[in-house]
DNA sequence: AACTATTGATAAAC
DNA sequence: TGTTTATCAATAGTT
């Protein structure tokens, strides 16, 4: 952004280097608050320039983000262990509660409750929504009745071919009757 | 910078939230890397979504700007104060896990994800109450619609009745020219 | 530091 | 998630 593409090296120039780092750190911070608040996130930024100075950005306590970052790497934290822990706890379930309202709300919405402060962008979105879970709900339905249908099409064949070999085998007994029959009556045929 | 402004607040449709929080978030891990390498500068940037995943970049080790900061904002106080109540905070927030869990699950479901372990009757209810959801839904969109075309057509006759009234004055101001021409003239009426 | 031509980032839509 | 497009925002080079 600016006159002419700007390769990925350290800026040789010092007092250019300097001026850089003074604008592009504020855009920085800049868009690490913007991340923090549009989207409720947790940010924390720290930035050395090479002379030393020190500028950061935290959207919560430092170190809680810290400590949160040391917890997901595995490290242990070397931050007050204890009494702080303690705000730690009561935030952490702060935002869970909030999340747990979150995920109420959208419930809500889906099944077409408290619709009243929705735009008709986010109307036609959760319409969408419905749509594509109606449909996977009814095609999901569909393959458990085909199956079904499957299971009884295959029982009915074994059943049908029971049938047959159960038919067979009564002709031929029958039949052996008959020629028991024949036999003992003198070769008579009736009917 | 896209289509229109964005206001400083959180975004509180949660799908536009994540996919803005996805888009800069990797615009601002971007622009720490580039800060670090055009100015030399020692950059460590931790973020963690509402969700609690993390993300983070550090131009050197991330300990070692961390533990200049450390330096730099003062030492950590040891002050360990009791914390009995550990064994509530952690039973809280476990219930509370589970309640988001449970949560998330219906929403999956209402998303038509997840089906896999639903039984036909489940599937059927989940069926009806998204039925009802769309039909909801839809009502709401047809009343704004309605509500809309209402206003426009109260603008419109809010407008046509101006249109008259200054039509009616324009007749009226061009019968006054035509008496005070004919008075001044004498009374031939010309065309 | 202020200016502005340009590039870069990204909101909305798909 | 990725792609595209229309716009807004950041900033490189200049003064």
């Amino acid at each position: 952004m600016g006159r002419g593409k700007v390769e990925l090296k350290r800026i040789e120039n010092s007092s250019s280097r300097q001026v850089t780092f003074s604008k592009r750190r504020t855009g920085l911070l800049k868009k690490a608050f913007e991340l923090s608040i549009l989207c409720d996130a947790e940010v924390a930024l720290l930035i050395f320039s090479s002379t030393g100075k020190s500028y950061q950005f935290a959207s919560h306590e430092m170190d809680r983000t810290i400590a949160k970052y040391r917890n997901e790497v595995g490290l242990p934290d070397t931050t007050n262990r204890g009494c702080r822990t303690m705000e730690f706890w009561r935030t952490e379930i702060h935002e869970l509660k909030r999340s747990a309202d979150d995920l109420e709300a959208q419930l809500r919405h889906l099944s077409g409750e408290d619709l009243s402060k929705l735009s008709m962008r986010e109307l036609k979105q959760l319409e969408r929504q419905l749509r594509t879970g109606i449909e996977r709900v009814r095609s999901k339905k569909r393959r458990i009745i085909s199956e079904h249908l499957n299971l009884l099409k295959r029982n009915q064949r074994a059943l049908q071919e029971e049938n047959n070999s159960l038919e067979k085998r009564l002709r031929e007994l029958q039949d052996d009757d008959q020629n028991v029959s024949f036999l003992s009556f003198g070769g008579t045929s009736c009917s």
